[in-house]
RNA sequence: GCUCCAGUAGCUCAGUUGGAUAGAGCAACGGCCUUCUAAGCCGUAGGUCGAGCGUUCGAAUCGCCCCUGGGGCACCA
């Protein structure tokens, strides 16, 4: 398709005796949005000012002195658009032939070969249950994660935990003063996230008690034997929980180096901040002074004590040297914004340019309930895991009315209830705020992920019919122009964008791009599906429409696997 | 107050980086299963693209200003 496009911006330059450099007329052509205008299109109005005359003339005259090449059928001059007619039925071969024999490599590149790329996200703060709201950042990241594998980079995971900061401090006092009050092996994500809020309130009620918790922090960072215990009693229950869940969505990190990891690290950036000379004393702490009239970044509090910027600079510093990194990607909600361009800048004094340039803060929206934000303390938040199960039951169900006779419902229930689950939570451009509707979020009809997955299982059960195998398929010999309705045609286009989807969703560091491709894949399917019967007396017909429906199957699974769904084989 | 982000059909969202008649899904209404899974397909209806001004052959898209909603603005993360 780039070369049919190259040879019209090449036929268009001649046309115009090399007046515009026929790089310039490759920007400027369009895939119109209606069929009837054409494969390509090139809109003539830019070229009225050099050639002095209407862009309706222009179009006219130039459609006249275009030489057709092989491929292009021919071309009309509409309203100032150039729109070019091509022969598609060796473009049809060519995609087909590519996909099948790349399988699910068709759409990758190597262009990050030997280039590293740190994904920070998931990071929830521990001691606490697993809630609707990590559910983003954690399918965020994992999309932008394979998406830079597909471009050919060496990714690596991290699951920056929260697992360091005064609200451990806090949580040791309230800890301290009310675990008799529980039964806390019965349930300790919850029953430690029940002793925080009260600590909080308390807190709030009582100031002495917050400096409690800053002295405990303290300690805890000094090494305080017995607090050191304790937090590692709150990071194993924690990480036990979060394994479960990771599991279940299939989520894998390199690394699980959370800020308590940075514990050691920070009196570097401490040092190498002081050395070129810009950390600044203030109002007793230690800062980092950026813009005139703004807050200065914050390094050491008057207390002595660290906090999460300095931290998140001593990783940036550990990153840099462990990874060597193209970029750092930070998967995190908009709130941080302004905290991640301070520390970006104080960056700048602490490692290269080429580090500290290729740092990239992904925000994504907020997500709230209906009744209101999401917030342990006033019970309003959906835990992740009764989320989960109630999607899995629904699956079941559906699965009881529609195939009872299923094979392996349990596991065909379970990847389409998170399947429904996490392809719904990356529908959507990531910046933008979610109000979670239950109705909306377990709907299995229409742009879900269980759409696509029926898709996908279609595509195999005509393929289990026709008892089609590659093995006996010689590609050679099948003749493809057999595969001229319009359905198909429209199919077969669709599938060989997946290369330019995958790039763009990497570029924008926006899976919803590659979310709605595979809608569209889909939907292309579908219509096919409805209008081309596969299985036929036909043997050529057969043949050929059971590769493009293969090859559909490929484009799927491999979308669906990027964004992090499975694709069960029968549903 | 300063600053960042969002505003497109009743609802949830796309919109090829400035192009031709602004597109989907849900909800509503009507049609399609004795033939590859109807978790599907087809059709009907639904729009002053938050408001205004400007830039130009052309604006949902770029600029300015205003309105509405949300975020952030030093010892939380």
């Amino acid at each position: 398709m780039e070369e049919i496009k190259q040879l019209i911006a090449n036929c268009i330059a001649q046309a115009l005796d090399k007046k515009v450099e026929s790089e310039e007329i490759l920007q400027k052509i369009e895939i119109p949005k209606n069929k009837e205008n054409g494969d390509f299109a090139y809109p003539c109005f830019n070229l009225s000012k050099i050639l002095k005359s209407s862009p309706l003339n222009i179009a006219d005259i130039l459609k006249d002195k275009i030489i057709l090449e092989k491929n292009i059928l021919k071309v009309e001059a509409v309203s100032g658009y150039l729109n070019f007619f091509i022969d598609s039925t060796n473009v049809i071969q060519d995609i087909l032939k590519e996909i099948i024999e790349k399988n699910d490599c068709f759409g990758s590149s190597l262009e990050g070969k030997g280039k590293n790329i740190v994904v920070d996200y998931s990071s929830p703060n521990i001691a606490k249950p697993f809630h609707l709201g990590h559910l983003r950042t954690t399918i965020i990241g994992r999309a932008i994660y394979n998406l830079y594998k597909e471009l050919g980079y060496n990714v690596i995971g991290i699951n920056y935990l929260g697992d360091w900061g005064r609200q451990f401090g806090l949580l040791i006092e309230g800890y301290n003063r009310f675990k008799n009050e529980y039964e806390i092996e019965k349930d300790p994500l919850h029953i430690l996230s029940e002793i925080y809020v009260r600590i909080t309130k308390l807190a709030k009620e009582d100031e002495s008690v917050m400096d409690l918790a800053r002295e405990n922090f303290k300690k805890l960072e000094e090494g305080n034997e017995e607090y050191l215990k304790l937090w590692k009693y709150f990071k194993d229950v924690s990480l036990k929980e979060y394994y479960r869940i990771y599991d279940i969505l299939g989520c894998k990190f390199d690394s699980y180096n959370g800020e308590a990891f940075y514990n050691d690290k920070m009196d570097e950036v401490i040092k190498i901040l002081d050395e070129k000379k810009v950390l600044v004393d203030s109002e007793g702490a230690k800062v980092v002074k950026l813009k005139e009239n703004e807050p200065p970044c914050i390094i050491v509090k008057s207390n002595g004590s660290t906090i999460y910027a300095t931290r998140d600079l001593a990783a940036i510093l550990y990153r840099a040297k462990q990874y060597d990194f193209e970029k750092a990607i930070y998967v995190t909600s908009y709130e941080q914004i302004h905290h991640f361009e301070q520390v970006f800048e104080v960056a700048k004094n602490l490692v290269e340019e080429k580090y500290s340039k290729g740092l990239v803060h992904v925000a994504y929206g907020m997500v709230r309930l209906k009744t209101g934000k999401m917030s342990t303390r006033d019970g309003n938040v959906i835990y992740l895991q009764d989320l989960i199960e109630d999607s899995i039951i629904k699956a079941k169900k559906i699965i009881e009315n529609k195939n009872p006779s299923l094979k392996n419902k349990e596991k065909i229930a379970k990847q389409v209830g998170v399947g429904a689950l996490v392809f719904n939570g990356l529908k959507t451009s990531k910046i933008k705020d979610v109000v979670v509707d239950l109705d909306e979020v377990l709907r299995f009809d229409g742009e879900t992920g269980p759409y696509v997955q029926y898709t996908y299982v279609r595509t195999k059960s005509i393929l289990e019919k026709a008892k089609f195998s590659l093995k006996n398929i010689d590609m050679d010999t099948i003749d493809f122009t057999i595969l001229n309705t319009e359905e198909e045609v429209e199919l077969i286009k669709e599938l060989n964008k997946i290369k330019k989807v995958i790039k763009k969703a990497a570029q924008e560091y926006e899976p919803a791009i590659l979310n709605r491709y595979i809608i569209d894949v889909a939907t292309c399917f579908s219509k096919f599906y409805n209008e081309c019967p596969v299985i036929t007396n036909n043997k050529c017909l057969t043949d050929a429409r059971c590769v493009l429906v293969y090859a559909t199957g490929i484009i799927i699974k491999k979308g669906l696997s990027i964004l992090g769904v499975e694709c069960p084989d029968k549903m």
